[in-house]
DNA sequence: GTTGTATAATGGTTCGACCTTTAGTAGTGG
DNA sequence: CCACTACTAAAGGTCGAACCATTATACAAC
């Protein structure tokens, strides 16, 4: 029901001001903060300490400081990396593993394929096409560019995102893909036949997309991610075995 | 594909060390860590610097620091909090609307709901009940109580997110609940008739996933959390006409 | 015009001193 | 013997001044 009250220090003082002034914004991203020289005065403090504000603003991602003559603190647009930072810290304390992981994304894979059935317009679908034909391009050439591949898988689901248009679903997408990303390279390589699975499941949820089909497009959705999870959390399991009696 | 390679500043090499013993755990949660004086010894560096450390170390929740003899830092448990924190500055930022937070917790309080149904167990049914029972306890005595009610509601929804097992579920959950909870404030009072319907809603859930009705579950919580989305965004509305002609 | 160099502004670091908070301990009075 | 007070020391919080490292800019040399 209550906060801890301690507001004993100073330098929380300054973060709370300067943070204030960024969210009501009255100080717009780009804009560049004085110098910790001038704002030592400003806000009548040592250098010191105004430095350890700055450190608190910077890991927030409200501020990029820059070095040398006409450097400084620079406001940054909107600090969505921060989201995905702090879970990606959350999941290497082993706090959620990857069956946790692969389970949440299936969810969320689902959802957005099925409002992006609902709101894809024809430059929406065509994008998705152009991002298709790519993906087909690269299962051509054969497993030895399944990273590509991934790539490009990535940049599809991204889209499906953006198509959404709430970014809600960007962040949070984004966030479980880059949490999801490390595994990738420990669990190859792939097969052809998975490779040409996956991007089988890609056509048909773009088609569906297409035809506005939110049950089937969500389903279809869920199962492709699923594939991807099931096949991970497999090897996991070999790897765990192999660990125990090696 | 590359990223910034600046890596000049001795506080970010004394935050990596120490994060990465953390997060390798050979320092565990409750760990103390040495004094700021003994510490600038170990890293060779100026207590200054060392501080700057400290206090990334402390924004990203891993570390919490006290005051006085017997001080000292101290290692933290998982920084869930960052989670909800970094969100709810994308929030703040305008980012991020009512809308955008309402249609994403549809969604995700859908999947809890239909995961939940296939793994609740019957200690897990009987805390419902509980929950419910004290509910309806609250709605009875009419819509003076109305902010009891939206507690337990919350811890509903919670309980639900728990029973799933699933880290990921809760720590968003707990995100967005945290995010949107600062609107209900804004958005009273609430009729006898809201109450009842939502008390209907929470009910019917939980019936559903004694059950084991995935489908079923799943449709009726998300029907549930529009209902509470749609009242909020409508009395946004009303607010913002007022205010362009007061 | 291009290249190199000096300059100054700005963040990064260091040192040493002092203040404030806090737990423990010794002392004091009942 | 107990309870309260006052002192002490440890630890974080702040301050100020100096110096180092980086970089944009201006100016000079070719």
């Amino acid at each position: 029901m209550f906060r801890a009250a301690k507001q004993n220090r100073i330098f929380q003082d300054v973060v709370d001001q300067i943070e204030e002034a960024i969210i009501d914004g009255k100080l717009q991203p780009g804009d560049m903060l004085p110098s910790e020289r001038e704002m030592k005065d400003l806000f009548q403090t040592s250098r010191g300490t105004l430095r350890e504000a700055l450190r608190v603003l910077e890991q927030k991602g409200l501020i990029e400081i820059k070095l040398g003559v006409g450097g400084g603190s620079v406001v940054k647009a909107a600090p969505m990396e921060q989201v995905c930072d702090s879970l990606d810290l959350l999941v290497r304390f082993q706090q959620i593993s990857l069956r946790h992981l692969a389970e949440f994304r299936e969810g969320v894979e689902g959802n957005v394929a099925a409002t992006a059935s609902q709101r894809a317009t024809e430059r929406d679908i065509a994008k998705l096409e152009v991002l298709l034909e790519k993906a087909r391009h690269y299962v051509a050439k054969g497993v030895s560019e399944w990273r590509q591949f991934v790539e490009i898988d990535g940049r599809i689901h991204q889209a499906l995102a953006g198509i959404t248009g709430n970014p809600m679903y960007i962040v949070i997408h984004q966030m479980v893909h880059d949490n999801i990303q490390r595994y990738y390279e420990q669990f190859l390589p792939w097969t052809q036949t998975r490779l040409q699975e996956n991007l089988d499941d890609l056509c048909r949820i773009v088609a569906l997309i297409k035809t506005g089909d939110a049950e089937q497009a969500s389903a279809r959705a869920r199962r492709h991610v699923r594939r991807f999870g099931e096949y991970m959390i497999e090897k996991e399991k070999e790897r765990s075995v192999a660990a125990e009696s090696p």
